[in-house]
DNA sequence: ACATTTATGTTTACAATGAAAACATCATTC
DNA sequence: GAATGATGTTTTCATTGTAAACATAAATGT
């Protein structure tokens, strides 16, 4: 009992191995070859087992997504951390964790953020989410506070920051970049250059945007 | 003969009309719902009578998210064509009419920018891609022309202006805004805010990023 | 200890779907 | 006018999501 290794109640922890078993095929064969009774079949038990842990396939989808969420959010909180007296680095690494998780799972950012499971309907998947927009305006009042930005609401900048950071993301894992995007190493090299422009601006001076 | 309107070659237009009624569908009920059947259906015509016209589902869905390539290029070039002496202008309408339209039919964009169907197969749908693209690229080496924009490469200005303003269009209609964003004035609102932004640079002086 | 209840898994069943194959029909071309 | 190709239909099949009926192990109450 002390050791949960087999932890055999009929066959285990079903629930976690389903989500487990579900992650690893959405990332191997994509979304469209994902089906409840091939992930049934990895997990070794009956097609219909799954629905003794989950709803219907959705759930189990917004399910992978919360964790997501739940990662997202743990390595922007450690990279804050990791920079906790650098806020510009914090800003610039905290980007591109965010990017480099979106193209380390595509298909996972896409139940995360393509809007297929209404995540306003699942509680546990909406705080999941908050918080993981709460960790990156975090990171933007921090260095809000050691005068790295300009005096602006908070939400404002954070939603100038988390657009173009996810928008680069989503576009590279659209297909949408002309030059593919592969490494690590070009992901970062264009995020920070990103940053770079969002920070000083790509304007010139005469400019005075009417209202 | 000289009149199409009827053009009855078996039953008109079938092409034509299967795509109408799959993004009338496809709008109206979600993409979960979408079936070539329940298209077939609606086109009036048996559940195989599409694949004389596409190779497969994939292929129709391909289609639509050629087309909206197509009307979204269409937009931006009428917008940027509206504001030919005004590159300011020009910019912000543009990134005004591009969140517009994702929040118009976010099920179209999902198609276009999901990364479910593989652009690059489909030489029309990559052109059409491509096509819009280079109507932002222009937008954006007109305003360089007329100084708006600090010396850099327009390709990496056109990436900055995309990233962003696609992040922010793909964030709403992902659900993940804490305040819902419904109407177009709100939408415009903060596009144009999120330009000033980008233009103005968010952050302060004292900052010298090291290579 | 035993019976009852609950949690978990299986088997069976069914309708919807994507897709292929065989067949039918109309239009075009030789 | 016959041959050919384009377009639409009917039939068929495997896959899938999901519900229902059934089975069994664990937990709980007496």
């Amino acid at each position: 009992m002390s050791k949960k290794e087999h932890n055999n109640y009929h066959h285990g922890n079903l629930k976690e191995k389903l989500l487990k078993t579900a992650a690893d095929l959405l990332i191997k064969h994509g979304p469209t070859d994902l089906s409840l009774r091939k992930v049934a079949q990895a997990a070794g038990v009956s097609h219909a087992a799954p629905y003794r842990h989950f709803n219907n396939k959705n759930s189990l989808l917004a399910a992978i997504a919360q964790q997501g969420f739940i990662t997202l959010e743990a390595q922007i909180s450690l990279v804050a951390q990791k920079f906790y007296n650098d806020p510009q680095n914090q800003l610039i690494e905290t980007c591109v964790v965010y990017v480099e998780f979106i193209m380390l799972s595509p298909e996972i950012a896409q139940l995360m953020f393509g809007g297929h499971i209404d995540i306003n309907r699942d509680k546990a998947l909406l705080d999941a989410s908050e918080n993981t927009l709460t960790s990156l305006l975090n990171v933007m009042q921090k260095g809000s506070q050691h005068g790295l930005y300009i005096k602006h609401d908070p939400q404002a900048l954070t939603l100038a920051v988390r657009s173009m950071i996810h928008g680069f993301a989503m576009l590279i894992i659209g297909k949408q970049m002309s030059s593919t995007i592969d490494s690590k190493q070009q992901a970062r090299i264009l995020t920070r250059m990103l940053c770079e422009m969002l920070l000083s601006g790509i304007g010139t001076n005469e400019r005075l945007i009417e209202q």
